[in-house]
DNA sequence: TGCACGATGGACT
DNA sequence: GTCCATCGTGCAT
């Protein structure tokens, strides 16, 4: 624990540096980190880049509106967008103030409070399945509308519930590829998981319609 | 003011 | 593998 502290604090500010950088780099960081929401603690295993400046299957693409403010301010914090009429996306903020840029949150292992996270997403799912996937992982975090914004990397209370980043301890292998579920800069491979981790998410080849 | 369309998941064949 | 529920958002009227 001596020598914890300062190894801690050197992580901490790493973390900070990849998320105000690039979010190809904050993609990769972001892996083995662990988002923390009351009881329940994600270890993050599989990610996706957006970035606003270049690539149009951002939701920043066509600059700022009142859904993608927060992509544009400053990095490591919380955009959290509503899809299909059901689902809840969490992303991390990254990049300088004034570049729409993020890190979708794909899927990650529940580490601490397995029973609370069941709660939320059912007594027959699997621990495997507890956080695979974009929606599964908000709704077992319980993260929804109401933590837009929020500041990951300082720590923040919402609704008396502490939310929180917390750096990844060893950098793991880093596996990458095209982006699930998009219609638009489909070539791009920027996302991001830890090869072989039972974790990831089932990888859904673009289709619709 | 209207409406097409998802950065999906779950149920079902 | 296929189907479809469900609604906020942004752009077209």
């Amino acid at each position: 624990m001596t020598d914890g502290e300062p190894a801690a604090a050197e992580a901490r500010t790493r973390l900070r540096t990849a998320l105000e950088g690039d979010p190809v780099g904050a993609a990769r960081e972001l892996l083995g980190a662990v988002l923390r929401h009351g009881p329940v603690a994600l270890r993050v295993v599989e990610t996706e880049a957006y970035d606003g400046r270049v690539d149009e299957a951002s939701h920043s693409f066509r600059g700022e509106t009142d859904r993608t403010r927060v992509m544009f301010g400053p990095a490591g914090r919380l955009y959290v967008y509503f899809s299909y009429g059901m689902h809840w996306a969490a992303n991390v903020s990254c990049s300088e103030v004034g570049h729409g840029a993020a890190v979708l949150l794909r899927a990650g292992e529940v580490i601490d409070g397995v029973e609370f996270a069941r709660d939320r997403r059912g007594p027959r799912v699997t621990d495997r399945d507890l956080a695979r996937g974009p929606g599964r992982l908000t709704q077992a975090l319980g993260i929804d509308r109401r933590h837009y914004g929020a500041d990951l990397l300082a720590g923040t209370e919402i609704d008396g519930v502490p939310l929180r980043l917390e750096p990844r301890t060893h950098a793991p292998e880093v596996a990458t590829g095209p982006r699930v579920g998009i219609s638009r800069s489909v070539d791009l491979p920027w996302r991001f998981w830890i090869p072989g981790d039972r974790y990831v998410s089932a990888f859904r080849p673009g289709q619709r319609r």
